[in-house]
DNA sequence: CTCGTTATAGTCCACATGGAGTATTCGACG
DNA sequence: CGTCGAATACTCCATGTGGACTATAACGAG
């Protein structure tokens, strides 16, 4: 039972769903529709993706064509294993949340190297490269339902914006402790010993 | 100029900062401290920031000790180079916000295949998965509170609670609008054309 | 009609990741 | 006092990732 499919490959098998593909179309079609922006899609990740499913018989070759005098390309088609297995992650990844790092709490958590005046600063920055995000995607989520988008196609941009007010959220309570002192920045921290566990308990 | 540090990097980096260590060491430390929560640790991926963080002078060994009759271990220390380059990495990662990809949005985006009554009732598991990791999140950050750990120790714990509380919000916005039939669910859906992009402006 | 540009359709290879394994030592239990 | 499990401190290697490169064709500007 071959394990885990990446998110790529997910993707490329959706899009075998509707029609056999190569490669190559399966990256333009994912940037036409702007699933790109919530697959990382790099070419070369998605052809070794792609080498995966066939040799586990999620796919198979429906033949190497030239058209016009292109370079050849190798056309797939999605197999009934390869429908199965889609669906099953599918569902593994809403039924349960998994771990996932994001790297701003990792930041934050060693800003205490840096001048309080620097955090206030770079944070200010990024409030401001926040808020015009969001702005982009309330946007793109907006002209897409004027086209007749269906709302359903477009719950990654709802998940995306509230995502975002909750980073505006935290970033502005941080900004706000900052100015009042209520995070002590200068106070001296710990080193050898950290409070975090008393991991003497006996 | 050796590029982006990865967070593992970073994390050792801000350790040596405290005295030099042997990577188990750091690795023990970092979980003893929870910071395992932020930064995704695994020890062969540890040792080999270490190598590289060695390899691009941002530390220098400091001795290959033998305590107790313990195996072999080599010590680090952090380079001035190291402690700039740490720096520079956290405000790079304050300043702006990085493409990340979380798999949910991937997952609802492909959600389509499955039934509504299916999607509902994986949905409402993972609802109940999410509201028991934010009680643990706060329960984890308050207990921390009461032996003294400085708020801004905490911050990382206050974002995750956003987001928990971010995506609590959008279930609840998908499950409704799936109850209320406002999300469409058994249209047919757009294979061949489709309406995200007019891509013919010409 | 030639020359730089963009689009097509990929491949190469250097690097990063992480499950599983190794070898030694310490401590506890019978 | 032997052994069995846990901790210590790594290493191996299969797999995944992605910047840079290749090669051809169509396209437009001079």
């Amino acid at each position: 039972m071959a394990d885990d499919l990446t998110p790529l490959a997910v993707s490329a098998l959706a899009l075998l769903v509707e029609r056999p593909m190569h490669p190559y179309e399966m990256a333009q079609t994912l940037r036409v529709r702007g699933q790109d922006l919530d697959v990382k899609l790099r070419v070369p990740s998605l052809y070794h993706a792609v080498e995966r499913l066939l040799r586990d018989g999620h796919v198979e070759e429906v033949g190497v064509g030239r058209e016009g005098k292109r370079p050849e390309r190798t056309t797939y088609r999605l197999t009934a294993a390869g429908r199965a297995a889609m669906e099953t992650q599918v569902v593994a990844w809403l039924r349960q949340p998994r771990a996932e790092y994001p790297v701003l709490p990792v930041a934050v958590g060693e800003a205490h190297f840096l001048s309080r005046a620097q955090v206030e600063s770079v944070l200010a920055e990024r409030r401001g490269a926040v808020l015009a995000e969001r702005d982009t995607v309330t946007r793109m989520r907006d002209a897409a339902l004027d086209k007749g988008v269906p709302r359903r196609m477009l719950l990654g941009k709802e998940y995306s914006l509230h995502r975002l007010d909750a980073e505006l959220a935290w970033i502005d309570a941080i900004l706000t402790d900052l100015d009042s002192g209520a995070l002590d920045w200068d106070q001296p921290f710990l080193t050898s010993t950290p409070p975090f566990t008393e991991q003497d308990p006996s």
